[in-house]
DNA sequence: TTATATGCAAAGCTTTTGCGCTGGC
DNA sequence: GCCAGCGCAAAAGCTTTGCATATAA
């Protein structure tokens, strides 16, 4: 079983074959796929599953937070399942790659900016958007 | 002459009725218009402008670099003229209101992160959302 | 059994685009 | 006068939904 069926388990959401199929592809998945890659995916799984299926699951699965919903500005949604320990995004503007960090005094920042001006933090989203570095770029003599 | 008019001008843009009459709209904004926003009060000023003129238009400025598309997250893209310096957005999620802040030290961070994953910072995002702080609340303590 | 989930196709929303007309420069 | 910009309406892309059927509990 599949650490996505499982959460849902926990959370007591009735398991069908697509669901139970979708959790799988969502577990298995080790990059940041749109629905219509689930659904790819899903469907060479089981063909017996249809679109609509994969956005009501997303949907349902985001609902019980077991899966993050991303928006790196190319106009669709872009899931993973809720990793264990937070992490940020850098997307690669280049080839499109996303590379997952996490840095724990920005987190702890993030918190205190919030709490600063009146807030609890309920959610945060950060994003870097990079090129890559190459030895004879102007930037790679910073380093 | 509004703010970002000159910019246009700056930038050799040709100013049309419209594209001023949109400018001046975003110029004047003190919040995070979407497009729809952008062409009611467009419309109010001169009903000779069409939605399609709003997108083209944003669009345009947006590549010029005298306006900032952001999508906190609703399903429509939201903007706001380039400001003099840069900031972050924390959004309350009880009330929709957005929040404008800048950290030094957060700045820094996302720069030194990027270049540690080995890419030159070309665009970030931060958005914080909260809940406002009570007395009440259990968050308030910490402060 | 009974409420809930699914498939299909239609519709909804935001955004883009083709085309003939208008208007800056 | 010419090329870019505009309005209009159609279409495109992603996502949601109505309805009849199928299925988990």
């Amino acid at each position: 079983m599949t650490h996505l069926e499982r959460l849902c388990i926990e959370k007591g959401l009735k398991m069908t074959d697509q669901r139970r199929i979708i959790a799988r592809v969502l577990s298995e998945a080790d990059d940041h796929p749109d629905v219509e890659s689930v659904f790819q995916r899903a469907s060479q799984i089981d063909p017996r599953i249809s679109l609509a299926t994969v956005y009501r699951t997303v949907r349902l699965f985001q609902e019980a937070d077991i899966l993050a919903k991303h928006d790196f500005g190319d106009g669709r949604s872009r899931y993973e399942s809720v990793p264990l320990e937070h992490h940020d995004h850098l997307i690669d503007v280049e080839s499109g790659k996303v590379v997952e960090f996490f840095d724990e005094e920005i987190e702890k920042l993030k918190e205190a900016i919030a709490l600063k001006l009146g807030y609890a933090l309920v959610g945060h989203r950060l994003e870097l958007y990079g090129t890559p570095i190459k030895k004879s770029d102007k930037a790679y003599k910073k380093i």
